[in-house]
DNA sequence: ATATTTACTACGTCAGTCGTAGTACGACAG
DNA sequence: CTGTCGTACTACGACTGACGTAGTAAATAT
């Protein structure tokens, strides 16, 4: 119980890639070590769950997939970018957020709190 | 697109309704209108996920359920109690919450910002 | 040479949500 | 006194996202 239970980030998984996407084009790998990095090791993402959001977001048009041909520098890789639908969605899915928060914390007790008055 | 998707939501169903309950014992239809009223309607909990939730928290051992018998005013109804689990593993999303809320936001742009700098 | 890191793919399971449907009782209107 | 509406559920099945396990294979470090 002391990592976050992926249960929780559900449904925002595709979002946190697409924000590493927006920066820039990126793959599975480095995708997972930016997640473990910003977030100071509070969330490290499973990989199949990283790679089924990148299948399931291609499908949807979020985001297209090219290999990295050129360049003999290490292993080819599939790389990802962030199309405008896929912009687009996360724009929506931040928006979706605020108001999530929202609604949660309506059920939050504050901290600290003796009893249970609310 | 207007309401909430649950999807989000969906980990904290529990948490809502254990919430409600640590004020008094209450059943279904109340715990229901109580969300409604509480997020001014941003989110309305589905009939179905409510009574799952129910079933799978008193398996769980989070609450206890007990007849409304005598007082012959209206419908027989399905009471749900918490119990000092159910107090437990609320605190514990309460603080899961928290950590939940660090790390989503590690990845949410900033309202108003034209640029994608980050 | 070999172990580790990188970079995936495949497959199957599970839990929570939700659509659809149906039951049944009580109150209230016409 | 009959039908409709609000209340209070139960049952069943579908779907989706997350994830455990396993395996492949090239590049890099030891």
């Amino acid at each position: 119980m002391n990592s976050i239970s992926s249960d929780v980030i559900r449904g925002y998984n595709d979002t946190m890639i697409l924000y590493l996407l927006l920066e820039k084009p990126s793959y599975g790998y480095e995708i997972s070590k930016q997640i473990k990095q910003l977030t100071r090791e509070k969330y490290i993402i499973k990989e199949t769950t990283l790679y089924s959001a990148f299948t399931r977001m291609e499908k949807h048009g979020y985001i297209v997939s090219f290999s990295s041909d050129e360049e003999g520098s290490g292993k080819r890789r599939t790389y990802y970018r962030i199309t405008e639908a896929g912009r687009q969605y996360y724009m929506a899915k931040r928006d979706e957020w605020q108001l999530t928060k929202e609604v949660i914390e309506h059920f939050i007790l504050k901290e600290g709190s003796g009893n249970g008055n609310h």
